[in-house]
RNA sequence: GCGAUCGUAGCUCAGUUGGUUAGAGCACAAGAUUGUGGAUCUUGGGGUCGCGGGUUCAAAUCCCGUCGGUCGCCCCA
């Protein structure tokens, strides 16, 4: 029958699939608000260019990209990043500070499909422009946080590690490595995780081999854990701007721990965030179990505002992946069973009680209640089968007796409780019911 | 781009050394049931066995190709 078939990668959404997906999406921007963050949204549809400014072939080669009916070279956005930076390059200067924008969006990669990932796939941007100091970091990181605990997930379920890239990058340059040694050496230490010593194998092709001496303390600098083991390496150097930074890392621990969020966030200088843009402190959460990709990503990017035609703005900014983050949810039990459950079914006999019913219907679903009845005739046993199993809270009965008495029988599903009610009174009733909860 | 593995109903799968009209459970629908709930029973709809080619008297089954799914590698903005 089916001749034709989704392109690869791609996904449907029947109700069922949506709802899981509206689901996220509305914890997502209530938690989102709550933070005072601001919602946008964009094209979905770029210049390619736009991408092809701040990144290399390797990215181009996963861009759905073609040239349009006007010779443009266009791409569907892979990432919502460099199109903030232009909205809000764009009109920088009036806009108030700071500022903190959030956007749900849909993406596209041309890759190979995995778990947790698609061509297609949807995520929540949260950003701050025009912060230079740790309050954004501080912000965005509870924020992320809390976008993760919204839906019942807790320590035991992730955490957020957090390292320093401007951190690396002094510490390296300390060590006496030149800038295209430290990005090598950056690299390196991103690979080093998963691959062990023959990371540093591209290191070597490029520069010769390491400095063993200098190796040694790029593998214990990775190694670190903990600010103070952080300060006692840093101790004997004597360079300002690492003592900046340094201050920089106590004031956004010490407020993460005010907030209670401490036990959530890991310091873990193994992480510095593969590519391009990242100027500072980079962030990412990860499942406790480790057996999924990473659940959102994110760091302060100073300078790519700029890079992109608009003016010095610094700028910090994460992402979740709606992918990885569904799994979890159902790993643990946390994706709601029923999330389209109506208030209230009607249960209604024939064409008399039908008629009776659909003043109260509309009046109920013109309040704001959502009213489920049987389109067809059908057995009451069905009926009270189809309200049950539709999550309803309430049934109203709208049989031959109770319309000729002018009254509607309403039957609490969870309580297996019924009382009359004239029918002039259905509207309150169920206004009280469903109020009470 | 590379590798492994799998494609039979909406889903999970069975299908003998190749042999008549391809099966089950779940789901869906109708009835038993003309006023009360996730049950039971009966019945029904739904498949060009991913697609194409080959071998054969005969292919879901064997061979080749191709398309797709899943999981890794690369990459992960």
């Amino acid at each position: 029958m089916a001749t034709f078939q989704t392109l690869p990668g791609f996904r449907e959404f029947y109700p069922e699939d949506l709802a899981g997906r509206s689901h996220i999406f509305r914890l997502w921007r209530q938690t989102a608000a709550s933070f005072g963050f601001a919602e946008y949204d964009a094209p979905v549809l770029e210049p390619l260019e736009l991408y092809k400014a701040k990144s290399g072939d390797e990215i181009e080669a996963q861009l759905f990209s073609f040239t349009d009916k006007g010779g443009r070279e266009v791409a569907l956005r892979p990432e919502m990043t460099p199109t903030v930076c232009r909205l809000v390059g764009a009109r920088a200067n009036a806009l108030r500070r700071p500022i903190k924008w959030f956007s749900i969006g849909e993406f596209f990669r041309y890759e190979r499909m995995q778990k947790g990932r698609g061509r297609c796939f949807f995520q929540f941007n949260a950003d701050i422009f025009g912060e230079p100091g740790p309050e954004a970091e501080i912000e965005l990181i509870a924020l992320l946080v809390q976008c993760l605990c919204a839906f019942g997930l807790t320590e035991q379920d992730f955490y957020v590690r957090l390292s320093d890239r401007n951190l690396w990058f002094h510490y390296l340059g300390a060590l006496g490595l030149d800038e295209p040694r430290i990005r090598a050496v950056l690299t390196a230490v991103d690979r080093h995780e998963k691959h062990g010593d023959a990371a540093f194998a591209s290191y070597s092709e490029q520069f010769g081999p390491l400095d063993p001496g200098i190796k040694e303390r790029v593998m214990a600098f990775l190694s670190i854990r903990s600010l103070a083991a952080l300060e006692q390496t840093l101790a004997g150097i004597n360079d300002e701007r690492l003592a900046a930074r340094l201050a920089d890392w106590r004031r956004l621990l010490r407020a993460l721990e005010a907030m209670g969020l401490g036990r959530y966030v890991e310091v873990d200088l193994g992480v510095v965030r593969g590519l391009a843009y990242y100027t500072g402190f980079v962030f990412e959460a990860f499942d406790r179990k480790g057996d999924l990709r990473a659940l959102a990503g994110g760091g302060r990017y100073d300078d790519l505002v700029q890079k992109l035609g608009g003016p010095t703005l610094p700028a910090v900014g994460f992402a979740i992946g709606d992918m990885t983050f569904a799994l979890l949810l159902e790993q643990r039990g946390l994706m709601p069973k029923i999330l389209h459950a109506p208030d209230v079914f009607c249960v209604i006999d024939g064409e008399t009680g039908r008629l009776a019913a659909f003043p109260d219907i509309h009046a109920l679903r013109a309040a704001g209640f959502r009213v489920e009845y049987p389109l067809r005739d059908s057995a009451f046993g069905k009926q009270f089968k189809a309200a049950s199993e539709s999550g309803a809270r309430l049934a109203l009965i709208y049989g031959g007796d109770e319309v000729a008495r002018g009254v509607v029988k309403v039957r609490d599903l969870a309580q297996r409780s019924e009382v009359e009610v004239p029918k002039s009174q259905v509207a309150l009733h169920v206004r009280d019911f469903l109020s009470v909860r």
